[in-house]
RNA sequence: GGGUAGGUAGCGAAGCGGUUAAACGCAUCAGACUGUAAAUCUGACGGCUUAUGCCUUCGGAGGUUCGAAUCCUUCCCUACCCA
């Protein structure tokens, strides 16, 4: 039994950036509950960065919201084009990967994924499939459909090909071998993030170049993050991972700028739709101190992904280490033993990969950075006494417990 | 195939025979301030056991020179124009 139509729409245009087109997709919800058949909603993820974040779980709640509406969620893993290695953009240093590489994280990355989604309703599978098996004739046929100048139209290609920056010929087929996932799977609805947009569309023209039905195309804003600026992604650095720990989750969470309270809220957690505007209406006639609705929308992503205490534990734990200046309870320790009774602190600092080399420890010592057992180091040719147990803490956060 | 402009540290971008480990900006890191917010200020930002010292870097390989990121040869790569 499905929700009605108006339930269905309501619950899917939650946070959504474009729904190409609208009415399309109210006609195939209507055409589901009619047949009683769910509809295929697909997903492509990509297996070479196989730690899902924030970023990801924006799309990746948006399928749950599917499933729970009773549609079908597939997870397309691109373990082929992983295979070859999208030298696209920035990342061109991205490496190739073999099948057993991207199949290992096409499972992590199910894993992950059915944190926030429901493993009973998703299906996963590899487009090696069918892309595989596709020779070179039939490559051409599917290139034949499409052309230069739309090819261009994507901002990435515009840009790059304005700026003078090189394009592969194979980038083209991207796009391309992302539709023959559509078209191979039937898919009712593509989700993606709004830099997706041209990729999506693309599965729409060729579905239809198939004699199928075009798919809907569904997307949903970029998540921006931790720094406030860049879209979140681990190789930036500014990702709040869902696998992190609760107490990395929560420090991470209070770090990003007031400016994305309100959009973490609604992308990134399942707070009601009431709950969201008075949230919206405080920080906007400022009746609440911003530290306060961050310390909320921390607790709350914790609890996503933990449970309460875990979210009320990592709060305390927060408030220990930054507002008493205290040491954590729960430091990663470090057996160190192969080194006698004293150490000069530059080999025990890069010893234990605090810092990468001594010139790092140097500058660190230089700067203040450093302290053993809460007193500050100030002499680079200090040696440090290897007692049983001392913590050693470099920067703000890093702290080490090391132990005979 | 021919021509032009290029390839410098994480990125952008100066330098065009010595005083250049390489200006400047961004990013990053540390410190101060703070709400691990923003803004601001200070400092660092190739490596080396402690350095007015040494070593390794300016697409790759050779060469000229007392001395090269800077000159020559050759190779590789990129964009643009012409065919």
């Amino acid at each position: 039994m499905y929700p009605s139509i108006n339930e269905q729409m309501d619950s899917i245009k939650r946070g959504v950036a474009e729904i190409i087109p609208e009415d399309d997709l109210v006609r195939k919800l209507e055409r589901s509950i009619r047949l009683n058949k769910p509809l295929k909603i697909k997903l492509g993820c990509d297996p070479s960065r196989p730690d899902l974040h924030l970023g990801h779980s924006v799309v990746l709640r948006k399928l749950r919201q599917f499933q729970d509406l009773g549609h079908q969620a597939i997870l397309i893993i691109g373990d082929f084009t992983g295979m070859i290695g999208d030298p696209s953009g920035k990342s061109k240093t991205r490496p190739s990967l073999t099948l057993e590489e991207t199949h290992k994280n096409g499972e992590s990355y199910f894993d992950q994924a059915t944190k926030i989604l429901d493993p009973k309703k998703a299906r996963m599978v590899y487009n090696s499939e069918w892309l595989n098996k596709m020779n070179f004739a039939e490559v051409i046929r599917l290139a034949s459909k499409y052309t230069v100048a739309r090819m261009l139209e994507r901002d990435d290609f515009t840009l790059r090909y304005k700026a003078g920056e090189p394009i592969s010929v194979h980038e083209f087929l991207y796009p391309l071998a992302q539709a023959m996932d559509s078209v191979s799977i039937e898919a009712d609805v593509e989700l993606g993030g709004t830099d997706q947009k041209f990729n999506l569309l693309v599965g729409r023209d060729i579905q239809r170049e198939f004699g199928l039905e075009p798919q809907i195309t569904l997307t949903m804003p970029i998540l921006i993050g931790t720094d406030g600026t860049e879209k979140m992604s681990k190789s930036l650095g500014n990702y709040i991972g869902i696998s992190d720990s609760p107490k990395e989750i929560f420090g991470k969470t209070l770090s990003i700028p007031d400016a994305l309270l309100y959009t973490y809220f609604e992308l990134a957690t399942d707070v009601p739709k009431e709950k969201l505007a008075s949230i919206k209406k405080s920080l906007d006639d400022l009746s609440v101190n911003p530290r306060d609705v961050k310390r909320e929308l921390a607790r709350t992503i914790v609890r996503m992904y933990y449970s309460h205490e875990a979210a009320m534990q990592a709060e305390e734990e927060f408030d220990n280490i930054f507002i008493s200046k205290s040491i954590p309870n729960d430091i990663e320790t470090m057996k160190l033993s192969a080194f006698g009774t004293v150490l000069n602190i530059g080999t025990l600092i890069t010893e234990v990969r605090l810092a990468a080399s001594k010139s790092e420890v140097r500058r660190l010592i230089e700067q203040g950075g450093i302290s053993i057992d809460g007193e500050r180091v100030t002499d680079f040719n200090a040696a440090v006494p290897l007692k049983d147990e001392f913590i050693i803490k470099v920067g703000k956060r890093k702290f080490l417990k090391i132990q005979k």
